[in-house]
DNA sequence: CTTGAATGAGACATCAATGTCTCACATGGG
DNA sequence: CCCATGTGAGACATTGATGTCTCATTCAAG
């Protein structure tokens, strides 16, 4: 009787119900409480027993996206070697995570006024001091500012996880993409036209 | 009684509607139509009247963005000059309408199978055609295909939009911003610790 | 002044999603 | 075997948005 909790078997299907509600909802945001009890093979009785609503459910999710990203984060050792190094390590260990990322970046436009989860804020701090490590170092430009940057960065992550889903963009190319766009830009560098030079 | 007192000749054209949902829904994506109504200053009975529904509303407001930027790319001369000026100029016409083109952006995800409007299709056409001019002419890279590249600018459009409205960047750096990362990418041309070039 | 069109206010039914509930089943441990 | 727990299925009320309707008011044209 005494709640029970979370026991061994209730955070596996719970993550299980996490993961496929996340695959869904990046493909389709407004699905049903319904759809995604589906989706994870479970009843929607069974989905309200983990999560308590629609809301709950999304605020899970979010904090899965922050944990992965996290970690992802971590993985990629942004204080070690050239920034731009480390850049590309860390969206290669994002990738995966993308489509989930993507998911909540439009999401999060419809928290208003309400709270935001302080983990973005995390992110966005350690995402920052990665660019700002690589001015610093004088890797990147200075005219672009790193609250900037991260923007971008977050930006490219969701259109490119978009355009791949849609099939506009070979998945392989995901990471190549966004790190050469973001880190070399689309001019070439000894382009003909080129007319100022420092 | 009724006090009134709104203005006293509302006037209301759909245009203005159209303007005044634009903006909400460019803040808040998931207003309802009497928020909607309120803030174009007319009922939601009139409101009703130039709009058969929710979903009539957001056709139209498609139909205005995609008339926007068709606008400002026709402005924006894509088949003049180097192809880098050609960006710049389009990235500085779109500009004003950038907050409309993150809303439906992220309004187009919801879209799942239904039917697209073949206006963005000729929009990312155009777009993506500039990029593979400047492509043949020497002046962008080869390794990134246009429509990645057509997708990113869309992407950096509504992440600097959002950037903006939430006061993490400043209004008069949009343009730069976009089209230097776009172009130039983060990396210092001349940075000291380049190690791959020819 | 009279009339007609457009509007605002609000009532009302509808509909979809949600949250809560009960009940039956089945599975595993005692 | 018996029972407790978790689950699936489904009924049910609730909520919020929506679409439709009526009616009084306002404003401009005649």
């Amino acid at each position: 009787m005494s709640h029970m909790g979370y026991g061994c078997l209730m955070a596996v299907d719970r993550d299980h119900v996490l993961r496929s509600a996340a695959a869904l909802l990046t493909r389709k945001s407004t699905a049903t409480m319904d759809e995604v009890a589906k989706a994870a093979g479970i009843s929607r009785a069974t989905l309200h027993r983990h999560f308590a609503g629609r809301d709950a459910l999304v605020r899970a999710l979010e904090a899965l996206g922050i944990a992965e990203c996290q970690a992802a984060l971590a993985a990629a050792r942004p204080d070690e070697g050239p920034a731009a190094d480390a850049v590309r390590r860390l969206v290669a260990a994002i990738e995966p995570h993308a489509p989930l990322l993507a998911f909540l970046y439009t999401e999060n436009q419809l928290f208003e006024g309400e709270e935001q989860n302080e983990g973005w804020a995390a992110m966005d701090e350690r995402v920052a001091a990665l660019f700002r490590r690589g001015q610093a170092s004088g890797e990147f430009r200075i005219d672009l500012t790193p609250a900037w940057l991260t923007e971008a960065l977050y930006g490219l992550l969701a259109s490119a996880a978009w355009a791949v889903a849609e099939g506009r963009v070979a998945p392989k190319d995901f990471t190549h993409m966004i790190v050469e766009l973001l880190l070399g830009g689309v001019r070439r560098p000894d382009a003909p036209a080129r007319r100022k030079e420092s």
